[in-house]
DNA sequence: GACAAAGTGAACGGCTCCGTTCAATTAAAC
DNA sequence: GTTTAATTGAACGGAGCCGTTCACTTTGTC
């Protein structure tokens, strides 16, 4: 009985609060900000969520979720394996090279030291997922005889390194975008992988 | 005349700074805190340095500087190039996978966002250098025959890259060091790399 | 319509910290 | 020994923000 809690009311406040700790950051994000943001009164938030930390504990958790959805691999593209990967390599490059993408990682990471735990949840929704789906994907290949592998995660794990390559640091660190050189890596990437792994190479 | 600043507490309070920006974050860390520390009055670091952010960037400035020391590639090891291949992975992900390293890199991310410069000091003075330093290396192995390849700056990034894997990522967010998958992943790096660049693959 | 719980606005205590001021002290240069 | 400048300790103003309290209003259930 009595007023129920407005569930539209909690997610906005989750969102505003999202946006502004990964813009801003923990320390420099005031309670009071958010709920003027969100259209809503600082004492509701408390009410709801306690503490500072849980509101961040929350947000973070419910980017985490989000982060969940992507990279399902199940609309697989088509055609040779070489223009699989650059397929794939290209996706997941371009991926994790969003903006957004950056400045959450920066966040969490920041963040983990006083928190681990917070570490471990992104850890867990993000980079092992998705590592785990491409490994699975490459061990599929492996059986079709596409590839010649013993240990998919780790070529999994080499492949998204190498298509990473370091314009993720340059990005982390507030070098411009050259994406003049995002074809040339991922293309490279492919060449590198194929050479180690193609079926042709073990003929 | 008079009284000349005294460069041993000047460098005491570098140091001092270094170590509470780094272990505990910019925000987090109190400018009296740092005082106390190096055994000097707050007074004196505001005259020497002026602002909180002005220590912090002279802070950045001094490790980046330590950091341009390491990497040098004068001692280069002998053996095959699978050899030294694996000397130089293995310095290489050990250098980046120190604990102060992982911290160091989370601040000046971090910070980043706010102040753009440190960034780019903290790219040029690691990454970038250690890149160029050995795509030299690499250009050199192929002038001797070792190696087959015609963009060495993109060989170094893909060998570096998959050298850190994704252990690199792992301890960012506070996972525990994994001592058992370094060895098996140098070794991935350095067969994938030899198998794409290797001469013995290009007769 | 009565009730109960959620939401609001304002104000407050407490805390931390930045950056400044000032008078007093120290230490080097001349 | 005098001068010049760095250094110090203490204290202060001011700001920002967390988390709480309280009286009051809204909004839903019974």
């Amino acid at each position: 009985m009595g007023r129920p809690l407005d569930a539209a009311k909690q997610q906005g406040i989750i969102d505003m609060a999202a946006r502004h700790f990964f813009e801003h950051g923990y320390a420099a994000t005031a309670i009071e900000q958010i709920a003027a943001d969100a259209g809503v009164s600082k004492v509701t938030i408390y009410n709801q969520f306690g503490d500072k930390r849980a509101l961040f504990a929350a947000a973070v958790a419910c980017e985490c979720e989000k982060l969940r959805g992507h990279f399902s691999l199940d609309a697989m593209p088509q055609g040779t394996i070489r223009e699989r990967l650059t397929v794939i390599g290209e996706a997941i490059a371009a991926f994790l090279s969003r903006p957004e993408m950056i400045q959450f990682d920066r966040r969490i990471a920041a963040e983990t030291e006083t928190e681990p735990a917070i570490g471990e949840v992104f850890l867990d929704a993000g980079p092992r997922r998705m590592k785990h789906g491409f490994a699975a994907y490459l061990r599929y290949c492996a059986e079709t005889g596409d590839l010649v592998l013993d240990d998919p995660e780790l070529a999994a794990e080499q492949f998204v390194s190498m298509c990473k390559g370091m314009d993720d640091l340059e990005r982390r660190f507030g070098a411009a975008v050259t994406p003049e050189n995002f074809e040339r890596r991922i293309a490279g990437a492919v060449d590198v992988f194929l050479a180690a792994y193609g079926a042709a190479c073990h003929r």
